[in-house]
DNA sequence: CTCCTAGATCGTAATTATTCCGATCTAATT
DNA sequence: AATTAGATCGGAATAATTACGATCTAGGAG
């Protein structure tokens, strides 16, 4: 997803398209991998300065509500948003030190095919799959802080 | 897992044994499912009104370190803390509406092993896996709030 | 192109969850 | 019963998120 095609789907769905909207979409659209507030704040104040996390965290909200942004919340209470490049959701590899992340291929549909049938009267939405452990770089340093 | 069973247990790790942490495990000990840390806190305070927060949270923390504890990080940023009954993880249904959870009884234990061989120098340590949704009595509540 | 207005932004303050800190207390060993 | 390392209390500090009033502006109407 580019970001006129990003910008052309917003302006159909009736969204302003404002700069500070338009910068926090090229920071999502950047790097394909998750970010804090923060780190989109930061990147988006290089721009203009005085843009605050009231606007960051509105902006992040109607784009999950319009569903082109996806919120994850990582084990140790870390909320990170995503842009939903493919209307296709996937599971994440977390380095519990550094907290970079890799998409991972698999999702446990087995698994929810079963529950499905095991709960049938529960209506379910949305699920989680989150692998946590160590990359390259950082194992054997886990214990430094 | 009894509470006289635990309290041995503390003992033997050299962990003092107060009031305090008494009634913390007897509430994790109660019901078997999460709670939040304000819960705990709570149900704690009926018996010793003086307790604070921060023993709640030193205290969930010290049991997490000793693996009695487990702590879940729900989407929507929910930190809850379940007592570890059997030594070994399970996952969670859990409803987005009145927050009850159940236990599963599956484990997306193909795709770790898809993942380990496909990623073999990353050192994985856990991983999370939770299905979200609307029970039966908040099927059509979704909307009211 | 200019005007108008709903909705967006800014700066700051409020709220919430969690952690820290100094003074005091106590479980458990001696 | 005395000792002391470690635990608790109460409140303050910190961090993350949300709310609010005043101001500004994107985009449609004229």
């Amino acid at each position: 997803m580019t970001l006129n095609d990003t910008l052309l789907r917003l302006k159909t769905l009736g969204v302003k398209i404002t700069p500070q909207r338009q910068e926090i979409l090229k920071v999502l659209l950047g790097e394909e991998r998750y970010y804090s507030a923060e780190e989109i704040l930061k990147k988006v104040q290089e721009r203009y300065p005085a843009v605050s996390f009231d606007t960051v965290y509105r902006t992040l909200y109607l784009l999950k509500r319009l569903g082109l942004v996806v919120e994850l919340n990582f084990q140790g209470g870390h909320r990170r948003f995503e842009f939903n490049h493919e209307d296709k959701h996937h599971h994440h590899l977390v380095c519990l030190k550094c907290g970079k992340s890799q998409k991972l291929s698999c999702c446990p549909t087995d698994c929810l095919t079963r529950i499905k049938k095991e709960h049938p009267e529960f209506a379910i939405t949305s699920h989680s799959f989150e692998i946590y452990g160590y990359c390259r770089k950082c194992q054997g340093l886990e214990s430094l802080g």
